[in-house]
DNA sequence: GTCTATAGGGGGATAGAC
DNA sequence: GTCTATCCCCCTATAGAC
């Protein structure tokens, strides 16, 4: 697969399993293998040394291909950066919306449902995610748009149930929007510190995590 | 000052308020007028394009100085980079370090004056914070380690008062270090989202984050 | 679809005059 | 301390053979 000599070490090992469930979530979506191998590569570049400091030649290389090989697949650098993003951003919106539809028709399971999902989700593939939150600004504008509007409607879906829970209420919460986005600054930052090798697994952090929300919404009675 | 034509817009101007505030936090910090400017400038081209999509051609032009002038203020752009990122995080653990030691001993009371001064900084600053943030992986080996060390201290600030405060019966969290990172994910973030034109202050975002947070770790009994 | 080779532009940093 | 001029490397993207 890749050309390094058999026994180099691999450049960013430490992400192997991320780059596993990469390919395995990516798989049957990305129209090729090699345009998908080249995303996975390119998820493990920027993470490491961000977006403008990685260079194509770093991502074909290891993809297998040489320096030009990129370009077969993507029309350039950004092109490769921003499938990246429109296809993590829309998968973790579709699991929200799927973890939300199965809860129950109640705000406080709905809630946690919800942050239980992004959590476990940013924990696990905290290498792509936070490659998302940092790089969305090298995006082109149309691009950049695409992406920030399926970020506005996981936004949504969260603000929209602390709406039907305080209508209901059985939330008490001062400032909606606000709250809305301390949720979600909750959700976002566990890519930031989230450590394979720490001592919560994803679905600990995220349980612990839609405990915390649930408190920041619960009636103090 | 610059040396832009009279009436030319200036590149950033959204963020003159900020880059006022900053010079005069800076004034008499930094050894001289043109190595302040110099840090204003690229508080400012950073937080638009990314460190690494900045040029010093850029930044010295808004400083007012030809292509080459940084140089004789700062070794390299990735000096210039450190200088600004090592003050600024100083500054804010100075800041949260006096709030703590001015309100009453008591963990609540603390905890709330904590959460108050890092928000109403980070939207104040939210430009200066949101370059540090992103940015910190951009500097060398060295740098990153001193100013990382510096965060580890305001983290560990905030978890040091949850732990006095579950010491003293007064909190109740499940996970202290998670729950510590919970809050300083809020924090952190409000500089990502924070817009001057928002419907709220920094203290009154300030006020509401203090009372999000208190939620999360009183007895819920 | 992949390769090799290279065009073409940009930018960090320095030299040397004032 | 600031300027102008420029070195020199690197990197994105393309051309053209296989």
């Amino acid at each position: 697969m890749a050309r390094r000599p058999a026994g180099t070490p691999h450049r960013w090992a430490s992400n192997e399993r991320e780059a596993r469930e990469l390919e395995a979530a990516w798989a049957g979506v990305v129209e090729t293998e090699t345009a998908r191998r080249l995303m996975v590569a390119g998820v493990l570049a920027f993470a490491a040394k961000g977006y403008h400091a990685t260079t194509t030649r770093d991502i074909a290389e290891h993809a297998g291909l040489s320096p030009g090989g990129l370009y077969v697949h993507f029309r350039s650098k950004e092109e490769l950066l921003y499938r990246i993003a429109v296809l993590g951003t829309r998968q973790t919106l579709e699991r929200v919306r799927e973890a939300v539809a199965e809860a129950p028709d109640d705000p406080e399971a709905r809630l946690g449902a919800a942050i239980l999902a992004l959590v476990e989700r940013g924990a696990r593939y905290h290498t792509t995610s936070r490659v998302i939150e940092d790089e969305l600004r090298s995006l082109d504008g149309a691009h950049r748009a695409e992406v920030a509007g399926l970020r506005r409607e996981i936004e949504h879906t969260v603000r929209a149930i602390l709406e039907d829970g305080v209508r209901r209420g059985v939330f008490e919460v001062a400032d909606v929007p606000v709250t809305a986005l301390a949720a979600l600054s909750l959700v976002v930052d566990v890519a930031r510190w989230y450590r394979v090798s720490g001592r919560r697994s994803p679905a600990e952090v995220g349980a612990l995590y839609a405990e915390l929300v649930g408190r920041m919404v619960r009636p103090t009675s």
